[in-house]
DNA sequence: TTCTTATATGAGAATGATTCTCATTTAGGA
DNA sequence: TCCTAAATGAGAATCATTCTCATATAAGAA
C-alpha cells in the first residue's frame, strides 16, 4: 500500500528507457510527483521544484506525458493537473465542489465501458485512454 | 430517436422555471445548443449566435449549467465545450486524439462507479455528477 | 576525461481562454 | 406604461499555456 520514492538513479533510468534525456529538470520533476499524495497543477509544481521555471516545466510534462511516465488530468477546473503515471495503477478521481479536494478510487468497468462504448460507435475501432471523474461534496464540507 | 427542436417559449418557460430571466441572449444560445449535434465551444457558440457577445456568451453558459440546462463538456482541449442538458439521456463522448470528432455514447455501470467509489473513500458521502470520455483513434483517422 | 553537437533550458513576450469593469439596456413585476 | 434590479456589450484585465531565441548542458565520441 505504501507508496516508496525512488532513488534518483531509477528516475534516470526511467527516463532514458524511453529514449529521453535525463535532464535535472525532468529529474526533479518526477521526484517531485512521486513524493505528492495528489495530482499537481504546473503553478503548483514550479513552486515545489528546487529551480521551477515555468516554460521548462510545461514543455516537461507534456513531454513525459507523451512517453507515459506522467498522466494529465482533468478535473474540470480549467487548468490541468499532472501526477506521476503507475501502470499497474488505474485509479480515477473524485473530487470535492467545495473545496477541491482530490482522492483516488479505482475501478474494474473500464473494459467494459469501452467495448459498450465501441460496440455504439462502429465509427470508432480503437479507445487509448480514458478519463473517469466524480464530483460530490466531501463530509467536512458537508457539516 | 430525433431530437426535435424545442420552440422559442418552451425554453422561455425552462428558463423562467428556475427563476432565471428569459432574455434573448440565453434564448439564443439554448436555440443554438438545440439544433447543434456535437457539443460546442463558445467561440464557436458566439459565432453561430444572431448577436453573440463574448462575455455575456460566457457569462450565460455557465449561469445555465449551475441550473442544469446546459452541461460543461471537459474534453481536454484546454477550453470547454458545452451541450444542452437532457437529465433522460445520461451518455457520455468518445473523441478522436487524431481529428476531434466526438461521438456520444451511453452507459449504465455510472451508479455501480458511484457506489464503489463511496464505498472505496468513505470521506465523501455524495456524488453529484461524473464525467466520463474515452480518447481514441475513429475509423477514418485509422486509414 | 574532454570535446562536440544536438537538445534542453530560461526569461520574456505572445497567444488563447476566460473573467472583470462599468456604462447602458432590458425583462418583468407594480 | 413605469421602475428597478438584473443583464448586456465592449474593452481591458487575468490566467493558463505556448513560443522565441540566446545560452547552457547531457551524453556519445575521441
Amino acid at each position: 500500500m505504501k507508496k516508496h520514492i525512488p532513488h534518483k538513479q531509477d528516475v534516470r533510468d526511467m527516463l532514458k528507457g524511453t529514449g529521453l534525456k535525463a535532464t535535472t529538470a525532468r529529474v526533479d520533476i518526477l521526484a517531485v510527483l512521486a513524493r505528492v499524495k495528489q495530482p499537481v497543477t504546473v503553478k503548483d509544481l514550479v513552486q515545489l521544484l528546487p529551480e521551477g521555471d515555468q516554460a521548462t516545466t510545461y514543455r516537461n510534462v507534456s513531454l513525459l506525458a507523451k512517453h507515459n511516465l506522467v498522466r494529465q488530468v482533468d478535473l474540470g477546473q480549467g487548468h490541468a493537473y499532472y501526477e506521476l503515471n503507475d501502470e499497474k495503477d488505474d485509479h480515477h478521481h473524485i473530487i470535492c465542489v467545495a473545496c477541491d479536494r482530490i482522492e483516488d478510487f479505482s475501478e474494474c468497468t473500464v473494459d467494459q465501458l469501452t467495448r459498450s462504448a465501441l460496440r455504439q460507435q462502429p465509427s470508432f475501432k480503437t479507445v487509448i485512454r480514458h478519463s473517469i471523474e466524480l464530483f460530490g461534496i466531501c463530509s467536512s464540507c458537508q457539516k
